[in-house]
RNA sequence: GCGGAAUUGGUGAAGUGGUUAACACGCCGGAUUGUGGCUCCGGUAUGCAUGAGUUCGAUCCUCAUAUUUCGCCCCA
C-alpha cells in the first residue's frame, strides 16, 4: 500500500465540511471587507523566496521545498503566500492600478519541509490578506481587525491580539545593534539556541522559552524605546485606530516574528485554549514596505497577515465550537422492483433539477436496509415507489421524523414537497448540545433516534 | 536538522514465540414486525505497517524503512 507524504494530509468528511464552511464565511467577509481573491502560482523560482523573505531566515535555509525541473530551473514550492503576491504585483503592474491601494486575499495550500507535530503540516493551508500602496495606519488596523473578526464569527473564544511595532528600517537597526551589545558578555548564561540566536537573529533571545524567567531578559532593552519618533508616532496612531474599531489588543514588545521583511506594526493572534502546543498562533502578520523595493518594484508600503486554516479548525474543535453545517438530506428516494428503480432514476433527477437535495440507492440493498441507509444520511423525507401507486400515478411520501405517510398525486409532488420543507429548516433544537442518550456516535449533532419512550 | 512515543479488521481494541487472533460496535444476510430503527440467528482479519534478521517456528525478539503522534528550532 501507497501511503501519503509525511505531513500532508487527506480532507475528508466531516472535517471537510468545516473547512468548506470556513472558506464560505471568509469568501463572504472578504466581498465585505472589499478584497479582491488572487491566486498565485504554487510555485516560483526559488530566487524569489531567497530575495524576499531573507536569505538567514529559517523559513528559506532549511524549510523550503526545493527542485529542479526538467527545464533545470531551480524552483521552490510556496511556503507563505506573500513572496509570490508581491511578484504578481509587480509583474502585472497593479501599482499603476487607478484603484490604490490594492486590496488582495488569497487562501491556498503552503509547504515547508519540517517534521510535523501538533498544528504544524507539510502541506497546509493559509487565508491570508495583502494591502499594497498605502501606509496609512488606518490600514494597518484594518488588516488586523480581518482575522479578529473572522474567528469571532467562527465562534472561537480566547483569542489575543499582540502588537508591536519594530519601526522603520533605522529603528530596527538600531535596536538590534543594542540588542547585540547588551546580550554579548553575558551570553554564557543563556542557553544553547540563544547562543546561535546572537547574531543571526538576536530579536529573537527575547521570545526564548528556556530562558524567559531570567533577568536579562526580563531587563533588556525594548523595541519602543528605540523607536524613533515617526515610528513611534505611527504606533501610536495604530493603536488609536485599534481602539475605534473596539479591537482588545496588548502591546508585547518581545513579539518580534521570524521573517526578515517585517517592519513597523507586527501582530500575531493567538488561541488561548487548553491543549494546544506551542503551535498556538492562529494568524501573524506585519508591515512590510521595503520588500516590493527588494523585488524590484516601486517603493511601496504594504501590510498583510497569514492565518492557518488547520491551527483555526483544530482551534474550533478543542474549544467544541459547532458549526451551523447541515449534513441532512431532504429526500430519499426507494424502490424495489427493476421498474421502480426506473423510475426512481428519473425521479431523483428531476427532483434535484428542481432544487431538492435527493439521493436515492446504489448498492442493491433490500428496503429494510435502505431505510437504514435513509436514517443514516439524516433523510427529512422517504419516497417509496411502489408499482401499485405508480399506475395510479401516485407516490408514496413519508415524513422520516412523524412517521406519517401520504399518497400523494405526481403532479401535486413539487408543490407538496416545497410546503413540507420550507418551513423544515434547521431546528436548532434538535442540534443543541442536550442530547442525553447514551449513545456514543453523536459528537457534535446528536442523529440518534431515542423516540419518546416511557 | 534534533529528540520521545506509537503502528493488530470498517471502527474501538484484547492477546500470545507454536494448532481455528478474544470481545464490542459497525456492516451484510436471514427470521419476526404490512415498511426500517427492538429482539433473535448467521456471516464478516489465510491477517497483526513494510522489508530483512534471530529461531525448528514470530503478530509477539532485533535492526532498518514508512507513516502517525508529541516536543525542540522556527513558523500560520
Amino acid at each position: 500500500m501507497i501511503s501519503k507524504q509525511k505531513g500532508c494530509l487527506d480532507l475528508y468528511g466531516s472535517t471537510a465540511k468545516k473547512w468548506q464552511y470556513v472558506n464560505k464565511i471568509i469568501d463572504n467577509l472578504m466581498e465585505k471587507y472589499n478584497y479582491n481573491y488572487i491566486r498565485t502560482p504554487i510555485f516560483e523560482s526559488s530566487e524569489l523566496f531567497h530575495r524576499g523573505i531573507g536569505e538567514s531566515t529559517d523559513v528559506v535555509t532549511k524549510e523550503t521545498y526545493d527542485f529542479v525541473d526538467r527545464g533545470e530551473r531551480k524552483i521552490t514550492l510556496r511556503p507563505e503566500g506573500t513572496a509570490g503576491i508581491v511578484r504578481s504585483y509587480i509583474e502585472n503592474k497593479m501599482y499603476g492600478d487607478a484603484n490604490q491601494p490594492v486590496k488582495l486575499f488569497y487562501n491556498g495550500t503552503m509547504y515547508r519541509y519540517e517534521r510535523p507535530q501538533s498544528g504544524r503540516d507539510r502541506e497546509f493551508t493559509q487565508f491570508g490578506v495583502e494591502v499594497l500602496g498605502s501606509d496609512d495606519p488606518l490600514i494597518d488596523a484594518e488588516v488586523i481587525s480581518i482575522p479578529v473578526m473572522l474567528l469571532q464569527i467562527l465562534g472561537l473564544k480566547g483569542v489575543k491580539v499582540k502588537i508591536n511595532s519594530l519601526g522603520d528600517k533605522e529603528s530596527r537597526d538600531n535596536y538590534r545593534k543594542a540588542l547585540i551589545e547588551y546580550f554579548k558578555p553575558h551570553i554564557k548564561e543563556l542557553c544553547e539556541d540563544c547562543n546561535e540566536r546572537l547574531l543571526k537573529n538576536p530579536l529573537r533571545i527575547l521570545d526564548c522559552k528556556v530562558d524567559k524567567d531570567n533577568d536579562l531578559l526580563k531587563n533588556a532593552p525594548k523595541t519602543i524605546d528605540y523607536l524613533n519618533e515617526e515610528s513611534k508616532k505611527r504606533f501610536e496612531s495604530v493603536k488609536e485606530y485599534l481602539n475605534e474599531l473596539e479591537i482588545d489588543y496588548e502591546v508585547d514588545t518581545k513579539l518580534v516574528r521570524g521573517l526578515d521583511y517585517y517592519n513597523h506594526t507586527v501582530f500575531e493572534i493567538e488561541a488561548s485554549v487548553e491543549g494546544f502546543g506551542s503551535n498556538n498562533v492562529l494568524a501573524g502578520g506585519g508591515r512590510y514596505n521595503g520588500l516590493v523595493d527588494t523585488l524590484d518594484g516601486p517603493e511601496t508600503a504594504c501590510i498583510g497577515f497569514a492565518c492557518g486554516i488547520g491551527r483555526i479548525i483544530q482551534a474550533l474543535d478543542l474549544e467544541e465550537v459547532k458549526l451551523p453545517i447541515d449534513e441532512s438530506l431532504e429526500i430519499f428516494v426507494m424502490y424495489v422492483s427493476d421498474t421502480e428503480k426506473k423510475y426512481a432514476a428519473s425521479l431523483v433527477n428531476y427532483l434535484r433539477a428542481n432544487g431538492f437535495k435527493t439521493d436515492t440507492e446504489y448498492t442493491g440493498r433490500g428496503l429494510k436496509a435502505q431505510f437504514k441507509q435513509a436514517d443514516r444520511l439524516n433523510a427529512k423525507y422517504l419516497i417509496l415507489l411502489n408499482d401499485e401507486d405508480l399506475k395510479n400515478d401516485e407516490i408514496k411520501i413519508k415524513n422520516n421524523k412523524t412517521k406519517e405517510e401520504e399518497l400523494v398525486s405526481v403532479d401535486y409532488l413539487l408543490y407538496y414537497l416545497d410546503e413540507h420543507l420550507s418551513d423544515e429548516d434547521i431546528d436548532f433544537e434538535e442540534y443543541s448540545d442536550d442530547c442525553e442518550c447514551d449513545c456514543e456516535n453523536h459528537k457534535g449533532h446528536c442523529h440518534c433516534h431515542h423516540e419518546e419512550e416511557e
